[in-house]
RNA sequence: GCGCUUGUAGCUCAGUGGAUAGAGUAUCGGCCUCCGAAGCCGAGGGUCGUAGGUUCGAUUCCUACCAAGCGCGCCA
């Protein structure tokens, strides 16, 4: 068979249409796949479409398309209905064809066509400043959902992790590490309110201490606070120039601690998402950017386009002239530069490297920053239709109930490593697809982790470990199951369940196009009720050998299918559980 | 105040310019001498935020309003 069923009915209308009304050729053919089983596997609303152009009875149109219809093996039934529906009703054969073709093609069933069209992802990209908490776990496993999914439909995907490790907040750990190591050596410096409060700061330091004892505590408290604004007047002031003295006082040693910090927070991000099943091909930093230039001559090409101008000693970027609701500074009196001109640069060089299409992954709350980025690329005369930023919502946290708090800065904050102890990889990376990507995410705690075996991803795993069971106690070799009779499928569970399958290739594309995985998700969930309930209808391994093969290759199918699907969804699939 | 997003069953959420709007959970009632009961079958539960508009047809598209979240720094 060359063709899916879908696309040889649509062939079908085309040839019926160009019959019926040839000067209303464009007109689109669509075919659905009906709710309600009574109307059948397939219907178009051609008819209806066409009424209005061609001045006619829709239900009178349907019937004539019906009549011009050429006749194929494929239609066991096609029938007008309601306003001018055309419903069709698929012979045995054509829906039962795509179990053999299901376990000809094994993993691959559903992999789109390679489009040779190259699509970055990145995502995650949180400060290396502490450890990564459960609102980047989602957007780390919608991103890697998603690029899975890309990958699968076709696109040649590339995932990117963008590092920030040029900024402010960066200093801010250092000098968070440095007090702390300073400690150690009764060197007593009130804890600024806005440092990293967190526990793992006071690990660096100690592990700072093990391996060069006072090395770096050749300061006093008072040299360390010397001139630093009061904090109660200017929190913020006084971090600042807590980090100037620091970087003084130690000199080239600050850079040590610094790099010592950042090298170590990268590590364990890095660490924790690969074992979430989250791997990146690139980890670009940020500095990158500053010590070969780019984000100079970033600034300077917008300058010589005549995008920038000068405001009390800094340069702002017109992106009000680009649609952004105000202009942006994107150097400081100060000479230095702001966190958007470095982006700037990092997504013109995203351009440069080549991709088709760049999608960005951000945290619904930078939603007002994606005008001024969009901006600066048209100003760079670069297609702005080529980036596209998939929001992600941030997870609310509720704990007895409450909101629980989270900030980084604090320390108060659930990590996604906690959460994957307790809820565990695979649920976790479900629960967290479970929904659409931009929609709030309440994730009660307590209930994920007390009823952690509700969560619905071990309804699939289980449909897929109970197929294996069967499997095994079949016995059989997968190579018999292409000589299975799939004309004795003729249950109405058995047909849905060749239904669904066929289903997912198209699954595959519309969750590409959407940027939604929640798709595949709820595709599964689908799938594996469908299998539960003929599971129980049903007996696969009967006496009648033809019957017990054919059954055998639907159940094959079925898991072949949940593999490959939970695998896009970095969830295992256990043969047992 | 302006902008973006969201409002669907008690709760958590899918869904779609089409036919009688779905699932999980919760509640109630059934199903293991038979391939895995982490399962299945059934029941109840809805003005799809409100009001207009476009359309043969709107929960879906448009407008206004109401409510919630987020954003409006020479922060990142």
């Amino acid at each position: 068979m060359s063709a899916d069923p879908k696309s040889q009915l649509a062939q079908l209308l085309r040839a019926a249409l160009q019959r019926v009304a040839p000067d209303l050729i464009d007109t689109p053919v669509t075919l659905d796949r009906p709710k309600q089983a009574s109307h059948g596997d397939f219907a178009t609303n051609l008819a209806l479409q066409l009424a209005k152009p061609a001045r006619r009875n829709p239900r009178e149109l349907a019937s004539a398309l019906l009549d011009a219809l050429p006749p194929s093996a494929l239609v066991a039934k096609a029938e007008v209905a309601g306003a001018g529906f055309i419903n069709f009703t698929l012979a045995s054969s054509a829906k039962t064809a795509v179990v053999s073709n299901v376990l000809a093609r094994g993993e691959d069933f559903g992999r789109g066509a390679a489009r040779h069209s190259k699509v970055q992802v990145e995502f995650v990209s949180a400060n290396p400043t502490g450890p990564l908490h459960v609102g980047h776990g989602r957007g780390a496993a919608y991103g890697a959902s998603l690029a899975e999914v890309l990958a699968f439909a076709g696109f040649d995907v590339t995932r990117e992790y963008y590092v920030n490790d040029a900024g402010r907040q960066m200093d801010i750990l250092a000098l968070s590490t440095w007090l702390r190591y300073l400690a150690f050596f009764d060197i007593e410096v009130p804890f600024p309110p806005n440092g990293y409060q967190g526990g793992y700061v006071i690990d660096m330091a100690r592990q700072i201490v093990e391996a060069h004892q006072d090395r770096y505590a050749k300061a006093t408290a008072a040299q360390v606070l010397a001139d630093a604004p009061d904090v109660e007047a200017d929190k913020e002031a006084h971090l600042d120039a807590l980090i100037a003295n620091a970087k003084r006082l130690l000199g080239p040693d600050w850079e040590y601690i610094h790099q010592f910090a950042l090298t170590e927070q990268l590590a364990d991000g890095r660490a924790d998402l690969e074992e979430f099943g989250v791997h990146f091909d690139h980890w670009f930093s940020e500095k990158s950017l500053f010590d070969t230039g780019l984000v100079a001559q970033a600034v300077a090409e917008l300058d010589a386009r005549g995008h920038l101008y000068v405001q009390d000693g800094a340069k702002w970027f017109r992106s009000s002239a680009f649609g952004d609701e105000k202009d942006r500074v994107v150097q400081r009196e100060n000479g230095l530069y702001t966190y958007f001109a470095s982006d700037i640069a990092y997504h013109a060089n995203k351009y440069q490297r080549g991709f088709d299409r760049i999608v960005d992954i951000w945290g619904a709350d930078h939603h007002g920053y994606i005008p001024r980025v969009k901006g600066a690329l048209v100003a760079l005369g670069l297609d702005p239709a080529r980036l596209e930023v998939a929001l992600v919502q941030f997870a609310v946290l509720y704990r007895n109930g409450q909101k629980a708090a989270m900030s980084t800065r604090s320390g108060e904050f659930v990590t996604l490593r906690e959460l994957r102890g307790e809820v565990g990889n695979d649920a976790c990376r479900f629960f967290y697809v479970l929904r659409k990507a931009d929609q709030h995410l309440d994730f009660d705690l307590d209930l994920a982790k007390s009823q952690s075996n509700e969560n619905p991803v071990y309804y699939i795993q289980y449909a897929h470990a109970r197929v294996c069971s069967v499997l095994n106690q079949w016995g059989g070799e997968a190579a018999e199951l292409a000589g299975a009779d799939l004309a004795l499928l003729a249950g109405e569970r058995e047909l849905a369940l060749c239904a669904r399958l066929a289903g997912f290739p198209e699954v595959v594309q519309t969750a590409a196009e959407d940027y939604a995985p929640h798709q595949i998700a709820f595709y599964l969930k689908d799938l594996a009720g469908e299998f539960h309930s003929w599971y129980n209808a049903e007996r696969m391994l009967v006496d009648d050998e033809a019957l017990r093969l054919a059954r055998v290759a639907l159940a094959a199918a079925v898991r072949q299918v949940l593999a490959t699907g939970l695998a896009l969804l970095g969830v295992s699939a256990p043969q047992s559980m």
